[in-house]
DNA sequence: TTCTCAAGCTGTAACGTTACAACTAGTCGA
DNA sequence: TCGACTAGTTGTAACGTTACAGCTTGAGAA
């Protein structure tokens, strides 16, 4: 619609988004003192600002995100940078509406960068800083040396982390506490009467591994036991090669009494192996897990569970993409969620 | 930066991003030309573009959004409208990786829309109308008379509902066939010799109820059977409220022998309730139902399973928006997913 | 030679916003 | 009376892009 001079009516016969400009018109006043009118800035006259707003919001004006960005570079977007290999208990939902929680009442939209863990996870990190596609970013599957946390710290670029570094630099993050995870399970297990352990972990790669090893391996010492080892198995293996895997190892003489599991998800692989050996929960064997999802707990009542609340999560790192992009120090921008209630619970009476 | 010139360096040492004025530079052509020659005008001569296109291909030449954004109208975004209060069963993370498959390779952003079920669903609706802040919007829990559509189509925004509408109005969509769904559901019980079905549905407030319950009752009369009403029972009940009604049920005399479940996190609950009165799968009762995690296939074996496979239902959403924007008449966006197989299986062999 | 036309290219303005430098009017002190 | 100052307001330019209306050049027709 070049040129048209200012109609107030687009060619729909809608009304016209209002801007700065036509609320100048209506109230008399220069764009510029209605923009800084809006904005609180102090040398605006006290009923000048009233006359404004009242009038902005009257109207009901929103600044129009392109112009913000165009002229300041501000995008007021958060770019949640998700695995799409990932995944299977469901659990980025709920991040989601944990961070869209988050966000709600700011003027921050959220948007999905997804990428495949089989390509380059730098990928989208880089494209989302090159062309400054958002104000921070949202990452997770943290790992001890991760190469996005370095380029986001080396590009100055404000992001949160779902997981720890162990980079020596500081940086904000939120985090599970796994490590109390680790202990509260093998002292379940142990109050139990268990006495082989095992630990079905996270891959080794991320972070929060050795978290929940040390938890587990601390607690395991305490009570002088050893770990019975499930070799290189982890939660990101394949729900089939779990479950083979876990028959295998349960077969045996010798074989683990308590388990304890990284994720809900693996859990169900877990206990379908343990039963295709023909264990049974509660009697030979028992099984601590975290779950995320709500339905773990119908699956076995004899499970023991460990909530995590990923909800929570998502709020906690929306809160501090936030407080990066408004510079905060990163120490101010680091929460741990400790495991609720402080013993495993199981639904059976 | 204002009034410094033309640096090609920004404060912090990163090379400035290139736009068309620095390729028009480099180039020694104006402004308009580079922007004509990248997008393929015809009036531009064939080596000019060549040119332009190299150049801008070694310096990594991205178009700034806000830039197109301002001038066109044109966001490249695409919001997908959620409601928080969904997803048991998580299946929204594979609804949203599918998107994201179908828009790789292509310019378009996803924004996650979130709202509550509890307050207004029009308001996130009219909130991307409004301000222009996507170019197209993908809906679910569609309704037979849905004003989100209903809006939509007024505005002529450009949108895809996951589930139909039944208002006379051809829109794009992408749909799991859930009559089919519903008949097959109950061939397979009476292939085991069950008599008295029960069906847990959607909320009836959802299109998707009317197919399902239809198969189902068509189904039904082929076979000379009655429905036994599990009134009005939803797989929106919380899973407790499910579990408990399913086993008052169970206990009665002439309870079902048979039961068709619309949803995989509702399935978890209503064979708890089966168990919690006392009956078996696969001996008293059979149950089929849909999943959509693969969970559901360790909870038990004798889950007769149907799968509906979200993040197709993702990709076919994301092609029909982008289609809808394109222009597309909407009788060409129109998708419908068969449940795979045939048959519903069990992982009992 | 002049005119017309097409091909190829260019400059200007505008989208909505904000930084910046300026301007006006009024107050106050000397 | 003048100058200095402050509070409150303003216009201009720029962010990167594209629509539009030109401009230039050379070829071909008359």
């Amino acid at each position: 619609m070049d040129g048209q001079g200012d109609s107030d009516e687009t060619r729909r016969g809608e009304p016209a988004r209002p801007t700065l400009k036509s609320i100048a018109f209506m109230t008399g006043l220069g764009v510029t003192t209605v923009s800084r009118a809006l904005k609180d800035a102090p040398e605006i006259g006290e009923e000048t600002r009233r006359r404004v707003q009242l009038v902005a919001r009257q109207v009901g004006y929103r600044p129009n995100r392109a112009g913000v960005r165009l002229r300041t570079g501000k995008t007021n977007v958060i770019s949640l940078v998700l695995d799409t290999e990932d995944d299977v208990t469901g659990f980025v939902s709920d991040i989601i509406y944990g961070i869209s929680d988050g966000i709600a009442d700011t003027s921050y939209h959220l948007v999905v960068t997804p990428y495949s863990r089989r390509k380059d996870p730098m990928e989208p990190i880089r494209y989302v800083v090159e062309t400054g596609s958002a104000d921070g970013i949202i990452i997770s599957r943290t790992t001890p040396n991760d190469p996005r946390v370095l380029y986001l710290l080396e590009h100055g670029f404000p992001f949160a982390a779902h997981g720890r570094t162990n980079m020596g630099q500081a940086h904000p993050f939120h985090d599970f506490d796994n490590e109390a995870f680790g202990r509260m399970a093998v002292e379940a297990l142990v109050a139990k009467g268990r006495r082989r352990m095992a630990l079905l972990p996270p891959p080794p790669a991320l972070t929060y591994h050795r978290h929940m090893r040390k938890g587990f391996a601390d607690a395991l010492a305490e009570a002088g036991l050893q770990e019975y080892s499930l070799g290189d198995l982890s939660i990101d293996d394949s729900i089939d090669t779990v479950r083979d895997r876990i028959a295998a190892v349960a077969a045996r003489s010798g074989a683990p009494d308590g388990y304890v599991c990284a994720s809900g998800g693996a859990a169900f692989a877990l206990v379908a192996g343990l039963e295709a050996a023909g264990l049974a929960l509660g009697r030979e064997v028992d099984v601590v897990t975290k779950q995320s999802s709500k339905l773990l707990r119908w699956f076995r009542p004899d499970l023991q569970l460990v909530e995590e609340d990923f909800r929570l999560a998502g709020r906690q790192l929306a809160l501090a993409v936030m407080g990066a992009i408004a510079g905060k120090s990163a120490s101010e921008l680091q929460t741990i969620a400790v495991p609720a209630g402080g013993k495993p619970s199981s639904s059976r009476p």
